[in-house]
DNA sequence: GGCTTTATTATGTCTAGACATATTATCGCC
DNA sequence: GGCGATAATATGTCTAGACATAATAAAGCC
């Protein structure tokens, strides 16, 4: 593994663990520099490939500090669905549907059997009424401070997203018809196609949350661009 | 401008506008190092953002080759459809429906009004059954080869990842119930929920291409995986 | 011819500097 | 205190080399 490799490799790892949380100031290059004992420009290379990664930001005379954390990358833009519902519609909140504790029952194959999780369902309503739906699992393992947050004030995604960083995450988009429980929910007929979205998230690769979301068809699309560095 | 920025720009150029087609091996190094009168490490940092955006490829001793075109990146694997289909159903085949050549009346806003255009729609089938239908513009003023192409041979879409090198694409996903053309077409019942997949493609600002595939939804379903650069 | 070994060559990575540039902090002035 | 000029500093980009590595081409051998 070349040096440039191994730096970015260490600052992941404490990105990714958490000593090193999102605003936080990384090391000087001088200091990293004169820590792994290799030239400026193969630090500067490891921490270019950390920006364009989006973990880090740097800004001349201050310093490079831990970027906050975002669901997007610079091809498939999946915003925090609260943002994405206000711009759409010019409104936005959250309703709660329920909380609770649990843990893994090894069922259902997201998390390891036992794992304590935090399980919340809600609604996300936009300015003209409901939007999607969402049923989400939190590890409590991974994230102890989710067993606290008071989702009625702050919704699970936007609490996430503030909250932890993460490394990994897949998403999994389909086409469904409602149920009759989300068709109620989010006031259409049952059958009505859906497009529904799964994300996997992980943090230094321990599974950190599993949501489903259920959008209207009618009121909901993903737009992916492609348009590699620079073009 | 920096000189690499200038390098990959200059070089993006000649990939796009066809001069140096999928497969050609670009000049070495040392000669855009005096071509520019710079440093290699100056090339190579131009190169190397090339690289990860994957527009070249590299070879020691052999040297720098065109990458040949694929719609996927590194977060959003889109594959070619015959390949996802034949991966999941074990056979594949491409079933022409309609095959003419017009222009654009100006009313989709997808092309220049007055652009020649080929319009082909057609069916993908998995070795179980339909799985797909296509309705594909393109445009003869940005790929004139594309009037002559047999499509009943090789499909639309596999054509164009074999002849044209994109630059910019745009994806729009959506869920929307079959309408009856389309539910006759997949054999499936009307307004059954089904994957809606909008494509643009660009070649050097052109419009190349734009494509609308609507998938089964209960065949088939997008994954996208972030795991930006080493993660 | 077919095989293995050797030399060649283009890229991959690195060093130890240099100068440019953006931004911040500080100093002096009013 | 508020404001503008100035100095300090971290990053951005570059140079002219160096050695490592992988892949190819050539040479030699059976």
């Amino acid at each position: 593994m070349s040096i440039a490799a191994r730096i970015k490799t260490d600052v992941e790892a404490r990105i990714a663990s958490g000593e090193w949380p999102p605003g936080y100031r990384i090391p000087f290059e001088h200091e990293l520099v004169s820590h792994y004992g290799c030239a400026r420009a193969t630090v500067g290379k490891a921490l270019t490939g950390l920006v364009r990664s989006g973990l880090i930001v740097r800004r001349r005379k201050a310093g490079t500090f831990v970027a906050y954390p975002h669901v997007h990358s610079a091809v498939l833009d999946i915003p925090d669905i609260g943002k994405a519902i206000a711009e759409r519609t010019g409104g936005y909140h959250f309703a709660l549907l329920s909380s609770d504790i649990g843990s893994d029952d090894g069922t259902t194959g997201n998390f390891s059997p036992g794992t304590p999780l935090r399980h919340v369902t809600g609604i996300h309503h936009g300015a003209d009424g409901p939007f999607a739906h969402e049923d989400r699992l939190i590890s409590l393992s991974a994230v102890p401070e989710a067993g606290e947050a008071d989702f009625a004030v702050c919704s699970p995604s936007a609490w996430l997203l503030e909250s932890v960083p993460w490394t990994q995450a897949r998403h999994k988009i389909s086409a469904v018809g409602a149920s009759v429980d989300i068709a109620a929910h989010l006031a259409i007929p049952r059958g009505t196609p859906c497009l529904l979205v799964e994300r996997w998230t992980w943090r230094a690769g321990a599974a950190v949350t599993y949501v489903c979301q259920t959008f209207r068809g009618d009121r909901f699309d993903l737009v992916a661009t492609f348009a590699p560095e620079g073009r």
